[in-house]
DNA sequence: TCCGGGCGATTAATCGTTTAATCAGGTCCC
DNA sequence: GGGACCTGATTAAACGATTAATCGCCCGGA
């Protein structure tokens, strides 16, 4: 490969091989009409020279950047850079790059930090949209990922089995009393969780659940969850929505002389990366993002590149996933240490 | 604004108003010769309109994108968050947009992703470069943000300082004997962070460095720091660099029975988003960010900008910080509940 | 009257790529 | 021998923005 100081374009291709830029082009696309020996000569000479087409000039011509944005209601959520890393590889694979946009948990910024994406030519958005927003239609097509059972959603994780799992867990270790933690009961995410938990835990076993925000209204934030007291109450299993709480309710437990997991069982979700990084490691559920990010750039550049080959006008605002993909991804238990059957205290 | 299927370009304006469009272009601009009503005529519709400059058009003619690149080792690394989305506020509020890669803990793959950057047109890169890497000079300026002891570098924390902080701190508190936890020791930053706790340990106080990768590769992976025997030998501050092994050794010493912070303390590195998320919450160091990243763009534009200005064939390769910023940016000292005087053992 | 010059706007070229339309030349068949 | 047809290439236009060069016009001074 030639080391020019610019980067080679497809007429100093066709300047060295005496032809015109058409045929290069042609050559090169696989596209037009060329022989096959000097279709030859036209690729040899351009890895020869290290070619690759200009962004500019292919967006000017196509109306395409292949370029995605992808918007996130809080990059500083501890989840981002699973997400982030799933969907750039994905986007990567599909000849996509990615722009990221940071709604910093602003409403209104969401719709503005997507109109920047998109005056900046991107050919569409996956979007986490914050809690409650409903995304108004813009030129473009978007995937959705939050949760099932929100309206638009293009995928997501089944949060919904996830919880099953979680509860069929701690049912079968034998907890006869769980302790469901939610953080934000307008979350579509952190219902679907409980309702799945709860679909799992038999009449005989009790449960009650408690939500974090309204608790810290009350107190404060950073107040305690009071679990001492529900341990003492009976409750063995505690059963947050996110490894973050898991985390908290676990040293909260410790601090009060609670031992985990031989008095009582914490588990998480998401299993961030850090969550396997401390003794006892959290037992939690796992969500499988390069599965989600698969099908939603899929679902994107499909839609996308529908359009360009397209009779029918782009079809903007959400998009579904393709025929053979699912929208709930299964997610999957990881037993690590915070969870095992309660010690039974002499009846 | 009104709301058309395609975005408006200049030669609409220009249609309308029966004008060229170099004019329009001009007027927008404030470029050429235009007068002043008729300028403000154009800028009306243009506004009218929600004309935004398309980036392919520009880009082509201009030869830069507005899109600056961030490169990341391991993006699923926690600290991410918080670095993307000051790098990405920064950039926008320059005029740019960030396009990420993940290289994904590769040193082949980080010149591999750098260069797929650069074909898609990134004026420059801002990178956190992996351990122990050099970055090949590539054709466009970039920003290093690692640690002031790397070659090449541009901006970064004080490492050393945050690290002079905790040591002052945990002397300050009067412990005597500290352990210093460290991962990798071929890591720049773990270096500074220790060598600046070392600076500031007077000699009447004990330390000691354990390196968690060596004990690891010892024993195997998540395997105990042993530091019940080191509290037994009397230490009671445990230093390390990063809230995620602070993490670590708190709950090691939980799970011990050694209380925190009565009978010894735990200090971390970086104040990651979920650090003050749990009891108790932990003491660490925290970095500017914002700070950084504001340094790191400003140094990449202006050096952009000034070879577009240019007389100066443009200035590859690592950028300096500009003259009024600083290369090592201070860190700040955030106490919280894991640090505290040492329990007065009989003697 | 004629020329120089400033102002306000236009013309035209350019960036790199794609692609529809066209063209030159050869082959085949009636 | 002359159209029909295929092949392999070229020509030219287009995308949207920028910008150097140019042009027409009016005004002032000689």
């Amino acid at each position: 490969m030639h080391s020019n100081r610019t980067r080679p374009n497809l007429s100093q291709i066709a300047a060295l091989l005496d032809v015109s830029v058409a045929t290069v082009s042609n050559a090169l696309s696989g596209k037009g009409r060329v022989s096959n020996e000097l279709a030859d000569k036209i690729r040899a000479t351009a890895s020869d020279l290290g070619y690759v087409p200009g962004t500019a000039g292919r967006a000017l011509r196509t109306g395409r950047s292949y370029v995605l944005g992808l918007v996130l209601p809080d990059i500083a959520n501890p989840l981002f850079p699973q997400i982030a890393q799933a969907i750039e590889h994905a986007a990567a694979k599909a000849g996509y790059g990615v722009l990221i946009a940071d709604s910093r948990g602003d409403v209104a910024m969401q719709t503005e930090v997507i109109n920047r994406l998109l005056e900046r030519g991107v050919d569409g958005v996956v979007i986490l949209p914050r809690r409650g927003t409903r995304i108004s239609d813009i030129g473009s097509p978007i995937a959705v990922i939050d949760s099932s059972s929100t309206p638009g959603n293009t995928v997501s994780a089944d949060h919904w089995q996830g919880g099953q799992l979680v509860a069929e867990h701690l049912v079968s270790l034998g907890h006869s009393k769980i302790l469901i933690i939610g953080n934000n009961p307008d979350s579509n995410v952190q219902n679907d969780r409980i309702g799945g938990m709860k679909s799992r835990i038999p009449a005989k076993v009790q449960s009650e659940t408690i939500w974090i925000e309204r608790l810290e209204a009350a107190a404060h934030v950073g107040c305690s969850l009071g679990l001492d007291r529900k341990f003492k109450e009976g409750f063995t299993a505690f059963a947050t929505v996110s490894d973050l709480h898991a985390l908290r309710a676990l040293t909260e437990l410790l601090g009060c002389g609670i031992t985990v997991p031989e008095q009582a069982s914490v588990t998480g979700f998401d299993d961030l990366t850090w969550s396997s990084a401390f003794r006892p490691a959290l037992t939690t559920i796992h969500m499988d993002m390069p599965a989600i990010a698969k099908i939603a750039v899929d679902a994107l550049t499909s839609a996308i590149e529908g359009n360009a080959a397209g009779d029918t006008p782009p079809t903007p605002g959400p998009v579904r996933p393709l025929p053979d993909a699912c929208e709930s991804v299964p997610m999957t238990l990881v037993v690590r240490q915070t969870s095992a059957p309660p010690r039974l205290t002499a009846a």
